[in-house]
DNA sequence: AACTTTGACTTTCTTTGATTTTCAACATTA
DNA sequence: TAATGTTGAAAATCAAAGAAAGTCAAAGTT
């Protein structure tokens, strides 16, 4: 009701939400996180200035935070408690060890759907991957593909790692 | 019988089911469906929702779903649980039959990578696929990915299946 | 026999609130 | 005055509740 309220008014205020789905509140957040970083690619949050705002539990903007600017999508967080804390977001730019960090950020334990998603939506960010590319792997990579085998999650990893290869070697033989 | 007067507003309300047939719930739910995605060729259901209109069980939304908006008719279906979830349904117009005669073609059967190959090349010829792309799925539908699977020929069909749609869905989106 | 309808159960994603941890600033003591 | 408590303001964590969509199989219709 009053949070209806709010949201509307972000509507509005915004023009967000045509676009599709984002009916629930932290896809507002994200979409203003967002916002607020573009530019310079960094942000400082206040979490209950932002949960005010929004007119969620404060608990809401880690949620957001922990789902959405992820490691994996190349986002970094730093924080402080107490009085006069805050939230620090940034994303880090792929440097040097570009590659090497997401085939270790992928090596062992098992590899999400959503996982693959956020590299990938990582790469394209940074320009290494087209939207259209993403789309097609990520049909391939997906649990309807992958229904078939019998450990979906070591099978990603697999496929994941060697389109990782793949898209290293093609950026090298570019330059 | 609430149930009835149910339907019978609706063929009153909407003019549908002149036609004859047209005597179940799932007959009328896909005409609604339909005309809501006239013009754009698109929709955003709520299934909940239009369960609620229409007076039925949520699952019989994924019947009419599952059973006339299939990939054969060229419909795609991509859908999110949870808060503010949503089903998103729409219609790929062209390429019906280039599309749909690859995807027989590998229908049944094991597929090699050799024969992807031959696929893929073919679509780059068509102009639908790039050589950038083919290398990255080549490496996604390599032996050495899928080296983990029990069962590699017929996950590799699974997912050329999957990509073959994606890239379907893909040249609807572009014009 | 084939197609529909229903409902119980599952999975995924989101929202909320209670509790815990950390920090800066201020206060106290030796 | 350096060291040590104290306190209140954040942020973090975690688990439970809620919201939607998916699955499956049994029962009903044609």
């Amino acid at each position: 009701m009053d949070l209806k309220k709010t949201v509307y008014f972000l509507r509005g205020a915004r023009g967000l939400c045509g676009e599709r789905g984002m009916s629930n509140i932290s896809d507002l957040i994200e979409q203003f996180i967002l916002s607020a970083m573009s530019g310079s690619g960094e942000t400082i949050l206040k979490r209950n200035d932002l949960a005010n705002r929004f007119d969620c539990a404060s608990s809401q903007i880690n949620y957001v935070l922990n789902t959405r600017f992820t490691v994996d999508k190349g986002y970094s967080i730093e924080s402080r408690r107490g009085g006069g804390g805050y939230i620090r977001l940034f994303r880090m730019e792929g440097g040097e060890e570009y590659f090497k960090t997401i085939l270790n950020g992928i090596k062992g334990g098992s590899l999400s759907y959503n996982k693959c998603t956020h590299i990938m939506q990582r790469l394209i960010i940074d320009g290494l991957m087209t939207e259209r590319e993403r789309e097609l792997l990520a049909a391939a990579l997906s649990d309807k593909s992958l229904s078939v085998a019998c450990d979906k999650e070591k099978l990603r990893r697999s496929i994941m790692t060697e389109v990782i290869i793949g898209l290293w070697k093609d950026t090298e033989r570019e330059d």
